[in-house]
DNA sequence: GTTGACCCTCACATCAGTGTGAGGGTTTGA
DNA sequence: TCAAACCCTCACACTGATGTGAGGGTCAAC
């Protein structure tokens, strides 16, 4: 599919999916004519990526970890650096704790709107 | 305490400290000669902040969600507007998808970095 | 062969978070 | 009084993710 379809598929202005590919993120095909030609799995990929930069995660980062993602079974071993190896240990501990600080505030939040709603407050509700 | 002590407890740099104020997610007191005097209690703070901010939250945001944290038996109901209200419900929902993003992102690298330290993957190891 | 809806590549602009430094006051201690 | 180590308020600059538009090619429909 081209460009404007993956950007509705995806609701991603065009302008990101090619900033997307400036980064390294994805690669797609191109047509004679130049236009830039995605396969159907671009969609979820852009979704996930989407996803992460939206929990701030950097592009950078993003691109090295894409490659262990969606196909569990047909990891690429080979590809692995030490050096990538390092970082996505690095990231891993970053995303727990993301989480962890996510899930605290997440709780926090819900307690607190669950208080407006029901007029409570522990003093009583009055 | 001073600013730069604040800074020396949380890691963050004294210009950040500012920027936290400006944006309004902190209101330190002043001394009489105009120096920042910091609570305790902003050590805790400013980390969640950063926690925060580094989940992929902006200040806007941020500064929303801190009254109704770290006093789950005191909470001010009166402040909370029926536009905060709705600010809140819509981050909590954006708080979780975020959770669910980063979780299953986090496992998929987990399995990968298992796989490539067991030298397994499926295929038998090479 | 012209129009309109696509696509392309720049390239400048914006916003948030952050770095850095200029210019200057305060406090502490020799 | 002087220096060192704090603090203050600007203010410019960078990076990353994004918006927006200029200038121009491609292709299908008329």
């Amino acid at each position: 599919m081209r460009i404007g379809e993956l950007s509705e598929h995806t609701g991603t202005p065009r302008r990101l999916l090619r900033y997307y590919e400036e980064q390294g993120l994805i690669v797609p095909d191109r047509c004679a004519n130049g236009y830039r030609d995605y396969a159907e799995a671009y969609v979820d990929r852009v979704l996930q990526i989407r996803g992460l930069l939206d929990a701030g995660l950097p592009t950078r980062i993003i691109k090295q970890i894409l490659p262990c993602l969606g196909r569990p079974r047909t990891i690429e071993i080979p590809e692995a650096t030490p050096e990538t190896i390092a970082t996505l240990e690095r990231e891993l501990d970053r995303m727990t704790a993301r989480i962890r600080c996510l899930s605290r505030n997440r709780d926090a939040v819900a307690d607190y709107l669950d208080a407006v709603r029901t007029g409570t407050v522990g003093a009583g509700g009055g």
